[in-house]
DNA sequence: TCATGTGAACGTGTTCACAGCT
DNA sequence: AGCTGTGAACACGTTCACATGA
C-alpha cells in the first residue's frame, strides 16, 4: 500500500495548500462514510447524483465540495468510488494513526471508550483517565483506568495526539487547559461548556442538551401549528 | 428537479414568532447555559459585551440573536438575566416536559440513559429500547429497559414526543420508519448514517467519527507546517 | 451525449458602525 | 455619557446553469 504523497501542491510555491471551507469539511466524513459502504458493496463508480442523494446534499454542492480537493471525476460517466475514498481519507489525515485519550470514565467516557466507531476509522483509544479513586485502576474494554494526576507522564507514554473530554463541566476548562499545556491540539468536548483554548488548539464540541433544545424549539412550533392539537396553546 | 415556486412568507408573520434563523437558533442553548450560570452566581445584570464573552461570540452577534426574540434590553445598562433566560427558556419550549425514548441500550444508550445533564434541563427520558433479550429487562437508572418489539405501544404508553436513536448503523433508517410511523417528529441520532425523513419530522445528528475526522484534518495539517513534529511537551 | 467542474447568482450569516433610547 | 438595536457592508455558503471535455 503506497501512500501518494501530494502532487498538486505546485501551485503554492510553499504553505499547506488550500484550506479547504469549513462548511465542505464538515462533509467530507460523511461522503466518506457513504463511499466506503459502497466499496463495501463492490461499486467501482458513482455519479454525483448518486452520491449526493446517500449523502442526503444536492449534487451541485457534492461536485463542489469534491473539486477543493482537486478535480478526479470522469466528465459523462462520474467518480471512481475507491480512488475518491481515498483521496479524502488522505486529505482528513485518515492515513495515520491517531492515539486518543479519553478525559473523565463515567458513563459517557466508558461508553466511549467501548465504542466500535472510533478504532473502525483510524482512531485507537490509548489511555482513559479519571478522578474518582473507585474508578481507576477498573478495565474498560482494553483498558485499565489511569488517574487523572498521571495525565502528562501517560499522554507522553502513550502518544496521545487528541483527546475526548468527558467531564462534569465545573472540571472541563481546568483539565481543558492541562491538556493543551502537555501539548494536545485537538479536543472533542462533551462537557456543556465554552472552553477557553489557545488559538493553535482545535476544539469541537458535541452537546446533546443543546441539540435536544434545538428539536424542542422545532416540536413546540410544529404543536402550535398543528390544528388538530387542542388547548396546547400556551400564551 | 422541484420546481422552486414556495411562497414565500407563507406563513402569515403575523404571530407572535417569527422564524429565528438556524445559525441565531443554534447559539441560544449556550447563551441559556451562560444566563443560568449568571442567575446561580445571583448576577440580576449582564451587558451584551460580558455575555457575549461567556458565550464566545462577538457581542454584536450576540444582540442580534436576542434581537429576533424581541428587544428587551436596556440601553445604556444591559439585559435583565432572568428576564433574558426565561425569554429564551420560552422560546425553545422548555417551560414544557419533553418525554424522551432513548432506541438503543447499548453502551452509548445506557449512559445516556443515566446521563443527568438531560433530566435537568426539561428533558425526561421515559422510555428505554434494546433488541437484545440480554439487555431487555434490565434496569438503567430508573428505568427497565423495553423490547424494541413493544416499541409502538410504549412510545404512546409513556407519551414519548422526542427519541433519541443510539443503534448501530444497520438499523438505524429501520427503526427511525418505525419512530415516524408511531408519530415522533424530533428525533436525535447518534448513529453514524443519513437519515431519510419525511419534511416534518426533524432529526439532528450527533457523530462523534466525523467531528474526530474533522480534528483529524487541522490536526494533520499544524503537523506538516510545522517543522518539528516531535511532542517533546515543553511545559 | 453524458456528467463533471465552475463562474455567477442568490441566499444566509457575521461584522461594522452608528442612530436612538435611557 | 453608555449600551442596545439595527441597517448596511461584507463574508461565506449554496444553488443554478452551462461550458468543458471524455
Amino acid at each position: 500500500m503506497t501512500t501518494p504523497d501530494f502532487p498538486e501542491t505546485a501551485s503554492g510555491a510553499e504553505g499547506p495548500g488550500r484550506e479547504i471551507p469549513p462548511a465542505s469539511l464538515a462533509r467530507l466524513p460523511i461522503y466518506l462514510r457513504a463511499l466506503n459502504a459502497m466499496l463495501a458493496d463492490s461499486v467501482e463508480r458513482v455519479s454525483s447524483e448518486e452520491l449526493a442523494e446517500a449523502a442526503g446534499v444536492k449534487s451541485a454542492m457534492l461536485r463542489k465540495d469534491l473539486s477543493y480537493l482537486g478535480s478526479f471525476g470522469t466528465r459523462g460517466v462520474g467518480y471512481d468510488v475507491q480512488f475518491v475514498s481515498h483521496k479524502i481519507s488522505a486529505l482528513l489525515g485518515l492515513t495515520q494513526e491517531w492515539r486518543v485519550a479519553i478525559v473523565g470514565a463515567g458513563n459517557l467516557g466508558r461508553a466511549l471508550a467501548r465504542y466500535s466507531g472510533f478504532t473502525t476509522r483510524g482512531f485507537e483509544v490509548v489511555a482513559l483517565f479519571d478522578a474518582d479513586q473507585g474508578i481507576v485502576g477498573t478495565q474498560v474494554g482494553w483498558l485499565t483506568v489511569s488517574h487523572v494526576d498521571d495525565l502528562e507522564t501517560e499522554l507522553k507514554r502513550t502518544g496521545t495526539n487528541m483527546a475526548v473530554l468527558s467531564v462534569p463541566a465545573v472540571v472541563a476548562q481546568e483539565l481543558c487547559d492541562r491538556l493543551v499545556a502537555a501539548g494536545v491540539t485537538s479536543i472533542l468536548s462533551f462537557a456543556p461548556v465554552v472552553l477557553q483554548v489557545p488559538a493553535h488548539v482545535q476544539v469541537r464540541k458535541v452537546d446533546m442538551g443543546t441539540e435536544l433544545q434545538i428539536l424542542a424549539y422545532h416540536a413546540q412550533r410544529a404543536q402550535e401549528a398543528e390544528p388538530g392539537s387542542r388547548a396546547r396553546s400556551a400564551q
